[in-house]
RNA sequence: GCCGGGGUGGGGUAGUGGAUAUCCUUGGGGACUGUGGAUCCCCGGACCCGGGUUCAAUUCCCGGACCCGGCCCCA
């Protein structure tokens, strides 16, 4: 009867602020001229080999099914996603897709992270340019903020192609371990970092000076002269900063540049960014960025493409920390009391006629004591209470109880329909 | 995969090498068979699982699963 190990069973109180995160994200991509798409839960493996190599098929549930088929469930959806848009030659440039499905990952869960979770996910395809990253980037926004997070977190932008700039100026053999090191710029000391990225190839001198240039803050005046200052990085540069700005022209949230935002070892090739928690310890509530060459890898055929993914874990962790988190029951707008069980038959046709205009209705069908009943119907949060007896049945009437103020009167059908 | 911490009804707790395991809350019923959330009364519901030590284990020891958190990783 136990649940597997990070996995969550979710209640009716907690399905309240569940459905307002996939609400939002809907409206809002659909604002920005996104469609809805879905695609499988279980893929066969080899989408995942192809992509990541065997390290990350460890990483999901996979297993041999009846027809000796290697499938694992879905952990991510950039490569059905992928898929679905190569499989189709009919799509007009630029495709904007979201989708909002479950994932699984085996791995060991903690703060943040479980083995079955939600993911939103919105991709941009076709066109490659400043003003196409911005969109995406401002459609995260857009959806933090709709979730009433503004002023609440901060989104960090970076450049792949800054960061291989300055990393090819280094001794350094491998940029992508360079990376990994980068990434864990938060969460390891000085030292360890010096020593890492020595051994990727840097001096000490070269190790020291890149750990300074990418700790800087944003605010810091000299940072971006020292940037623009690098051989070749102004094309690169002035892009980056076009982005931001019109990020920043499309929210009042903390839009900053942020060079230790690399997103580890993946396959980003341009602008990339992450949001956090303000004050917060947590792990990224929202991460992406552009990636060119998925779709090269996955079919041959290059198609640009940045997009994010967004996790329901993180969402909700910090959404019931700052007390936004609805957890509030809902309630049904009327509810049937009946003086018997003999009775049922004409509170179903009450009930059927109050539906059918619109209003949620509840029927107590407990065979109870009328007063019991009523203590169910001010439980239940009605507003009205309808009572029916004999008297009711018989004039084809019903006795209508505001449960506020506890005002009744017995008025016909026709009469109750309109009191709602 | 590794490391640290944790467990008593649905939720929150008290307590104990031995007796009917405490209290609050939630849930159900009644007082009140045609009328409310208050009050009062009654009822239901728990020592994570397995092994060991012991005359006796919910309690002590070991292991496992689970939960919380950290590492790795984060697609």
């Amino acid at each position: 009867m136990e649940k597997l190990r990070g996995f969550r069973d979710i209640y009716p109180e907690e399905m309240r602020g569940r459905e307002k995160i996939f609400s939002v994200a809907e409206r809002v991509s659909r604002s920005f001229g996104y469609e809805k798409i879905d695609f499988p839960s279980l893929e066969p493996m080899d989408l995942y080999r192809m992509k990541s190599g065997e390290e990350l098929v460890g990483q999901t549930f996979s297993f041999v099914d009846r027809g000796g088929r290697e499938v694992t469930l879905v952990p991510e959806a950039t490569p059905s996603v992928v898929r679905m848009l190569v499989s189709r030659k009919d799509l007009s440039w630029p495709v904007r897709w979201f989708s909002f499905p479950k994932f699984w990952r085996y791995e060991e869960p903690q703060s943040g992270r479980l083995r079955e979770f939600y993911q939103f996910n919105a991709d941009l395809f076709g066109p490659d340019n400043y003003a196409v990253d911005a969109e995406n980037i401002s459609l995260a926004a857009g959806i933090l903020d709709g979730y009433g997070l503004s002023g609440h977190y901060e989104l960090r932008i970076n450049s792949r192609e800054l960061m291989n700039l300055l990393i090819s100026k280094t001794g350094a053999s491998s940029i992508p371990a360079v990376l990994g090191v980068i990434d864990r710029l938060e969460k390891t000391d000085q030292e360890t970092l010096l020593g890492d990225l020595v051994k990727c190839g840097m001096q000490r001198k070269e190790a020291s000076n890149l750990l300074e240039l990418i700790s800087t803050p944003a605010s810091e005046p000299d940072l971006k002269k020292k940037l623009y200052a690098l051989p070749g990085s102004k094309p690169i540069m002035e892009k980056l900063e076009k982005t931001i700005s019109l990020v920043r022209a499309s929210t009042n949230s903390d839009i900053t540049l942020h060079m230790s935002t690399v997103r580890g070892l993946s396959y980003y090739t341009g602008i990339v960014f992450e949001a956090f928690g303000k004050g917060e310890k947590t792990r990224s509530i929202l991460g992406g960025g552009r990636y060119n060459e998925m779709a090269a890898m996955l079919s041959g055929s290059p198609i640009p493409a940045i997009g994010f993914g967004m996790g329901d874990v993180v969402i909700e962790g910090l959404m019931r920390k700052l007390g936004i988190w609805n957890e509030s029951r809902p309630s049904a707008k009327a509810y049937i009391c009946t003086a018997s069980t003999d009775y049922l038959e004409y509170a179903f046709t009450v009930a059927g006629l109050l539906r059918r205009s619109g209003m949620d209705t509840d029927i107590d069908l407990s065979g109870r004591s009328l007063s019991a009943q009523m203590k169910s119907a001010a439980k239940s949060g009605a507003k009205k209470a309808i009572i029916i007896g004999a008297r009711e049945k018989s004039g084809r009437k019903v006795t209508l109880r505001n449960m506020e103020t506890g005002e009744q009167q017995e008025v016909d059908l026709e009469g109750a329909l309109m009191q709602f």
